[in-house]
DNA sequence: AAACCTCATGATATAATATAACATTACATA
DNA sequence: TATGTAATGTTATATTATATCATGAGGTTT
């Protein structure tokens, strides 16, 4: 969080409290959030409530890389790595529901440029893996 | 489609009209069509048209592997290679709007491996590419 | 044939997710 | 001060998806 106050301080991109406050609590969460449930614990913390008052934050968030979607969950949830450009690879476990960032692999762009190969332009990639956590696994 | 009603004789398994005609409007497309879209095409073809109607045949299809659901879009496209068990890779054009699945690329099933080398144990994947086609990358 | 089971469909209502549109405020700076 | 830009407030509505209960269609068992 420290480094993102900074880098938008730097930047001059505004990190307004509502925009805080959602990134906090994306940060302080193991599972992604939905816009509404998101909404209800800004409520909780005293905030304006309506619905355009999360999705702007989200926007926000997602367009400066400090939170990504889920667009298999429609949530969202906190970059491990913001500031850095990354094509992220998620892993979803159907047990404990805990959403995890995979540290950046090699095979993420081997998709792009395969792609690439066949004449299609990639610009984004969507990658996220559905399965049991290791820990999980464990039990 | 005849080899999906082939396949569906063989092992029994119901391709009732509205099933085979949300099948048939979605092999008819180039894009995702939406569940709604879908609806209003089954009105159109002298269909019931409440939601669920929708919403079940597509469940019956993506269950049977005959559409696939496009997460980032909350739409839907016919399989292009039902009944062989695959992950599929779609490439989506922001340009014509069209989808369409990528040949099977041993990258796709590496990265499955690089997560289960992590110790998460994956069960599915969901790969979008989001970027230009090639016949639209021409012009 | 009657009773029964299972799966599919009909029908209504409502939940969950997301955006459009326009008004107002806050702050920087010309 | 006034003017521009970005952010927020506010209301309404669009879009996507599911819950629930009723009805029907087709086999299977007795």
């Amino acid at each position: 969080m420290k480094n993102i106050e900074e880098y938008c301080k730097d930047k001059n991109i505004k990190l307004t409290p509502v925009r805080h406050k959602v990134l906090e609590l994306l940060q302080n969460e193991k599972s992604g959030l939905g816009a509404y449930r998101i909404l209800d614990l800004l409520r909780e913390a005293g905030f304006n409530s309506q619905p355009p008052v999360a999705y702007r934050a989200l926007d926000f968030l997602v367009e400066h890389g400090f939170v990504h979607k889920i667009e298999s969950q429609n949530s969202f949830v906190a970059c491990t790595d913001p500031g850095v450009h990354h094509s992220p690879v998620f892993m979803i476990c159907k047990k404990c529901e805990s959403v995890s960032e995979a540290p950046t692999f090699e095979t993420a762009s081997n998709i792009s440029d395969a792609l690439m190969a066949t004449g299609f332009n990639v610009e984004q990639t969507i990658i996220e893996a559905e399965g049991v956590c290791s820990t999980c696994s464990e039990q």
